[in-house]
DNA sequence: TTGAAAGCGCTAACAT
DNA sequence: ATGTTAGCGCTTTCAA
């Protein structure tokens, strides 16, 4: 069932099949209404394959996500899609696996839908300029930078948190409020990515406030997931492990965390404090309300499609942007005097 | 840069660049390696809209999703496509919006990856024999049936629990447990669809057991997120209304309510107990612990896609299949005696 | 082992 | 207002 099976049908030509299902204006009422009652019957669906293979560059760019699913991308995501609409352009989702290629899925993205431009949400954080040579439209990172490669700034845009420098200030604000022996859940301390550079901002915060590093704090799991960090927490404190409080690198293994503690018959905060990184929804629904330091979500998605558009039309050059969170005060910190 | 270009780069026709690219035995490996040092040097990437356009039918199956970000479909997602892997088919995932059409959707994704099957994964609850006739192959509703359509049953297949008596099954257990004034969290009692479903197993449940009808506590939210579900649950206790247990349509919906009960000075389960069906990961990390019937994800994946197998190979008819929840007690749930 | 050429389904000039 | 035709980039016969 092709457009050609149509317009036979109907007996007119191809074209005017065409002409009446991309909503051309000159087509006559009555071969439009033939044509379109026709495509009824025949339940013809038109296939976007040849459509995108013959059409020129649409005013679309694409959003290349590793890990729907992962709460947090969700709502940048809703951010991103919702700003590229406003602006009037289209937009393709293309979701992919932690450990696939998202340059490369991009590119071929780009390919088929001829793309104007790639917004890139979670990848890698270890370009290198041959890696991004593959991309011929500009592309911005959401939610990462080139932190461990060495790839030229002018290459690449990107929207970020300083992870480093957000990490040092949760830490931080636990040493205000008292705590000295203070945990840290994690997933690896050389991950080359997120884990490492909120890692090394706990190292940090330390080492300027003066506290010995210990580690048999650092408590690595297994995963990013809820499960891996709830096992870790529970072991870590089978080991009497002594902590007054915990920075996790994100909400969802805070959240699982606090219910480790819980089961474990400690109490959050009073027995220990719990701050993270993310702010995503979940976490405001815990019990206590998880104190962390909230990603700008909203604002990451829109300020990456406005940098994308800004280099698609008026070909500006590229540009790093780092914006702040925004503290969320929960009850899961609390002051510690001794 | 198409294979064009490539091909001239080395000297040869596109046929020979297209043998390299797709793995074809009879090059020569002289050939073969110019070609490929060409395609990396040219950051050549194929555009698969010309692939798919001219390609024949494929080992490929689709799978429209309503709403990934639905922690619920994540998992079945998941199980679906571990499955379809492991049958050495491949997958074409969409992703829509609520109120977009995965009919349509569907058909086109069929149409232009030339897909054998499709899976449709949250979906309307009554189609007519018009709106699937644009569906040229198999396909299963995976977790909704036509509950509300005047569809033939052997016009599609479908995987589901029954969800009418499982919210019975739910409220029952809370009666079971002594509870009488019980309260149920809805989005809309008349949505053609999962709440409405659900609403009917908990009227249905209340009247078995001699309970009067109270329409008092029927927490309507203004939608499906956690959210509504605070707030509306917020609401109800700010009326005074007395109930000494809560039954959810959802897991996200129950933690946000175990949270609203919290924040205004309400036990759970000591004040009121909390029943859900979904069993998303979320909600075993609550405090207590969610009381829920849990969805067989997996289980529901596995079987879409083998009744979808089942008929693209053995041109098998139409099946539907209903599932059973496994209860998860948590602490969210306790006996009351008067 | 390689090349030439047809054609997948569609849109967009260009004719009429 | 409508039809004819030339590709879009690719795979795949068919010949050489």
């Amino acid at each position: 069932m092709t457009i050609k099976d149509v317009a036979q049908h109907c007996g007119v030509s191809v074209s005017t099949v065409s002409r009446v299902l991309n909503k051309h204006p000159d087509v006559s009422e009555r071969v439009r209404s033939k044509v379109m009652r026709a495509v009824e019957e025949l339940h013809y669906v038109p296939n976007s394959s040849a459509r995108d293979l013959v059409c020129a560059a649409s005013d679309a760019v694409g959003l290349v996500v590793r890990g729907v699913g992962n709460p947090f991308f969700l709502d940048v995501f809703h951010a991103v899609e919702s700003t590229i609409a406003e602006a009037g352009y289209t937009m393709f989702v293309q979701n992919i696996h932690p450990g696939e290629d998202e340059l490369r899925a991009g590119a071929q993205l780009v390919r088929s839908k001829k793309l104007r431009g790639l917004i890139l949400l979670g990848g890698c954080f270890d370009y290198n300029a041959d890696d991004v040579a593959l991309l011929d439209v500009p592309f911005v990172c959401c939610s990462y930078t080139n932190s461990f490669g060495n790839l030229d700034e002018k290459a690449y845009s990107s929207v970020t948190i300083d992870d480093r420098a957000e990490a040092h200030r949760a830490v931080h604000y636990l040493v205000k409020n008292g705590h000295r022996r203070i945990a840290v859940l994690l997933e690896s301390t050389d991950d080359r990515s997120i884990s490492e550079l909120r890692y090394m901002g706990y190292r940090q915060a330390l080492e300027e406030n003066g506290i010995a590093f210990d580690e048999a704090l650092v408590l690595q799991t297994r995963g990013y997931g809820m499960d891996a960090a709830y096992d870790a927490v529970c072991e870590a404190l089978k080991k009497e492990l002594s902590f007054s409080a915990l920075f996790c690198i994100s909400d969802s293994m805070a959240v699982a965390a606090m219910k480790a503690l819980h089961d474990a018959g400690r109490s959050v905060p009073k027995d220990c404090s719990v701050i993270a990184i993310d702010g995503i929804e979940m976490s405001a629904y815990s019990i206590p309300t998880l104190t962390t330091l909230s990603q700008p979500k909203h604002e990451m998605g829109e300020m990456s499609v406005r940098l994308l558009l800004d280099m698609i039309e008026g070909h500006t050059a590229n540009r790093h942007v780092v914006l702040e969170t925004e503290p969320r005060r929960g009850g899961s910190v609390c002051r510690i005097c001794d």
